[in-house]
DNA sequence: ACCCAGGGTCATA
DNA sequence: TATGACCATGGG
């Protein structure tokens, strides 16, 4: 039985290779990327991007002035696309009103979180991306991944509880900014390999989900 | 033909 | 506070 979330990431840094994760040309791809993965398969979230980049429209700049209907035709393979269109406007309007990516970075943690969240189409994981991937400040992501993960292994109760759970691992991890990153990437690792490979508990690679014998891969399943 | 993916907002009750 | 509808493409 598990039972600490450090025995959780030790589990998981055992059994699966340190992995690099989200790999961007700038800070502002990083957080065009977090909007742009919202409820969409990552492999789809790149041919968003590389639209933008062979388009020459992946700058801060270069977005802001664009019509919402042009950016939403670069952007159309990630899926809501105008949707999305309007929440990119939203970002770079954010960007743009508080002097730039550089001068956010000046910003402590706590009013750039509170900050982001005051973007319409920005909640708490795309926030927590964003502060943690392309700011580099010491914040966990907590994921739909993740939830189900701590829900099936009896760590939380099966609530939503955003903050609470991020906070909690936040409190239990050591090593800042690149440990919470790293576990967080770990966590999908992982959900990709028992989805595809072991939905069943007794299959799964790290025996670390299991209760009950119920596949966590799937909510449905 | 279905299911779901690295969510978030808004309208209802 | 808590559900439900909605946004939409692409791969399994």
């Amino acid at each position: 039985m598990i039972e600490s979330i450090a025995e959780v990431y030790d589990k998981l840094k055992l059994h699966y290779p340190p992995q690099r994760w989200w790999p961007g040309e700038s800070q502002f791809e990083v957080m065009v990327g977090a909007v742009l993965t919202q409820n969409t398969a990552w492999r789809n979230v790149e041919k968003a991007l590389d639209g933008l980049r062979s388009a020459g429209c992946l700058s801060l700049e270069r977005i802001h002035q664009l019509l919402a209907a042009d950016l939403a035709l670069l952007i159309r393979p990630a899926g809501y696309y105008n949707l999305k269109a309007r929440r990119l406007h939203n970002l770079c309007h954010f960007l743009l009103a508080n002097g730039g990516v550089d001068v956010l970075g000046e910003w402590p943690t706590e009013q750039l979180r509170r900050g982001l969240l005051g973007i319409n189409g920005v909640g708490p994981e795309t926030a927590d991306d964003i502060l943690l991937y392309a700011f580099r400040r010491e914040v966990f992501v907590v994921d739909t991944y993740t939830q189900r993960l701590f829900s099936r292994i009896g760590i939380t109760a099966g609530r939503h509880d955003y903050e609470a759970l991020r906070r909690r691992v936040e409190r239990e991890i050591s090593g800042g900014a690149p440990e919470f990153a790293q576990f967080h990437a770990l966590i999908v690792e992982h959900a990709k390999m028992i989805c595809r490979k072991s939905p069943l508990c007794n299959e799964c690679p790290l025996q670390l989900e299991c209760r009950h014998g119920v596949a966590i891969a799937s909510s449905t399943h």
